[in-house]
DNA sequence: TTTCGTTGTAGTATTTATACTACATTATGT
DNA sequence: ACATAATGTAGTATAAATACTACAACGAAA
């Protein structure tokens, strides 16, 4: 391990990671970017031997950033830091070629351990992760998961109708429309509506803009 | 400066304040908490100097911690870091009786600028914030006339836990919880928490990626 | 100080949503 | 073509959410 790029806004987590990383490898050469557009510059400019990311940055975001970098350089093992549980990103990161995901709140000991892995070319992995990578429900957009019904009252939902506005516009039964919904959520692994929302908003599938 | 109270779930981030605070003060006793129970109960245990301590944290809020801190010991100075935007917080930080509101990115040199001013006992208020105290009545984004009880509901409810969900979490009754929203949607004249979820992701006030 | 609006809390009654089940109908695969 | 899975439909029973009401505590304003 000899030069690793630390893309992150905030300095105070920069100085964490920096101890952490200079505990483990006292002579590595770290250089430090704020943001996802210096993050792919420096990736152009020179060699790394890692890069480790923060998620949300100023401009453009590290997720972008991972695309690009995995285009430059696709040997590049990145690993991608979030504040945010590992349920909710991590598969999304993997598959845009990152070599791991962390929480920030992870201890110093299991970052070291995932950056071990990750400089000889695997991927780290945590268990919960793997499970959910298990039953991917594929690269497909829902509406070729769902069925015409099922998209068209996915649509409704997403826009924040109810069981019962629903219900009247398609002329069902409240609990034919309750079915469908059930049918929708096992398959796209949703709970809540909200959920549902905001991967419609997510997804272009509805327009965000009502406000 | 002789006791320092540390209060974050993201152990990156300890240790980087501990390194920025050990630069500065090479001598101070700084002792790291990771929530906001044991915050409070080490507020209670003993005597410090200054806490600095994160707003989203495990069980208890920051928010919360700090108004039974300010309960406990009125004169104790608390500065909140956060990772979102002082605009959205600030005020209603600084109201609720800490000493100063400083964003995760800010430069160390601005954290301790801070931290000396607090450990005074004067308040560190940015020149963005002062001009939000200012025009108090003026054209603040809806959010802002909830109250903190409230707002923290209409973030849990922007996120799609159900009523029962935060009733569990916030130990109250359902209809408790059932009222805030009520009032939440008058405030912010919403009918659904669709309309909720998609007005807190067009203003950052949630995530809007889902898996 | 007194008044009045706001906030935090919760109970009762009602409405709405959901889980589970069922059963034709329609694709789909071999 | 036949078996099997997916789809569209809905009923019953249950769980959850909501409307409405109430009230004490607090704070601001008069």
């Amino acid at each position: 391990m000899k030069r690793i790029l630390l893309a992150d806004d905030h300095s105070i987590i920069r100085l964490g990671l920096i101890q952490i990383l200079r505990d483990e490898y006292p002579s590595v050469l770290i250089k430090e970017v704020v943001d996802g557009a210096d993050l792919v510059k420096q990736v152009t400019l020179q060699d790394w031997d890692l890069v480790i990311s923060d998620l949300d940055m100023p401009g453009r975001s590290g997720l972008e950033a991972l695309e690009q970098i995995k285009v430059i350089k696709p040997l590049l093992p990145v690993l991608i830091l979030s504040i945010y549980p590992e349920s909710l990103y991590a598969v999304r990161v993997l598959k845009a070629g990152a070599s791991g995901y962390m929480n920030k709140n992870s201890a110093p000991e299991d970052l070291i351990a995932a950056i071990q892995r990750i400089s000889l070319g695997r991927k780290f992995i945590s268990p919960e992760i793997a499970e959910q990578l298990i039953d991917l429900k594929g690269d497909k957009p829902p509406h070729e998961i769902l069925s015409n019904r099922e998209f068209e009252i996915f649509k409704l939902l997403a826009m924040g109708k109810t069981l019962t506005q629903i219900a009247e516009t398609l002329s069902l039964a409240i609990t034919t429309v309750s079915t469908h919904r059930s049918r929708i959520m096992v398959k796209l692994h949703f709970f809540t509506n909200s959920e549902l929302t905001r991967y419609a908003i997510a997804h272009h599938l509805i327009s965000d803009i009502t406000l």
